[in-house]
DNA sequence: AGGATACATTAGTGAATGCTAATTCATTAG
DNA sequence: CTAATGAATTAGCATTCACTAATGTATCCT
């Protein structure tokens, strides 16, 4: 059985659209502030703070503080649980389907 | 730009640990009710149907009355907007990924 | 130094969430 | 028919969540 800690906290930190938009925000720019994050997010800064906080304990980004800014970049690594997770209950469709496979071939030859 | 709507749907979905557990249940069995599903799951039989609803609600699970049984069965197809999802901002693992969703395709009718 | 800028943090609030307990509805068994 | 079983639904409750407004803490600029 997976962990499931993991899996949830990634799902967790991405279900809220706010924060995904952050996050896909950050992949598409290499690196971004937090002002920059904040036009056209629709929220206040210390919001955007919030998300970016729970992006980073989720592992899915990480900072590079530089003067008076930060610049936040992706961590693809953060999303290994999720692609875990897929990749488990894929592998079940697909035995299943090779049991039906087969099981059709018996049926019709 | 994906459609947010459905990402967040099955992403807040599974993101509950429970819910996602019942959901994973029902994809290792085959069918399954909802007494079997509530044995050894922790809480209510109505906090169940409740899970089940949201499941159904997201298009991860298909129901097959019968009787005064209620069967519940996986449907690989709500996940799709995951696999997308991933698809488009988990460029990281293009390959791995792209595997693993043809091979769901495949199982796709 | 003093003001402005970038970001983080806090308290407080309304809404949503997951759960239980109880009820309801439908179906099967004795 | 009556009792029991499977499942859905409802009301109520405690907790969590996302947000704002305000404040705090650096850092840069003149």
């Amino acid at each position: 059985m997976l962990d499931a800690a993991p899996i949830t906290n990634v799902m967790r930190t991405l279900a809220d659209p706010t924060r995904r938009a952050v996050f896909e925000r950050i992949v598409r720019t290499d690196e971004i502030t937090v002002v920059e994050l904040t036009r056209g997010s629709g929220v206040t800064q210390g919001a955007i703070s919030q998300h970016l906080k729970s992006l980073k304990r989720a592992g899915l980004v990480a900072e590079r503080p530089e003067g008076r800014n930060v610049y936040y970049r992706a961590r693809p690594e953060g999303l290994e649980p999720l692609f875990d997770w897929m990749n488990h209950y894929g592998v079940f469709w697909r035995e299943r389907f090779a049991n039906l496979r087969n099981l059709l071939k018996e049926i019709d030859p």
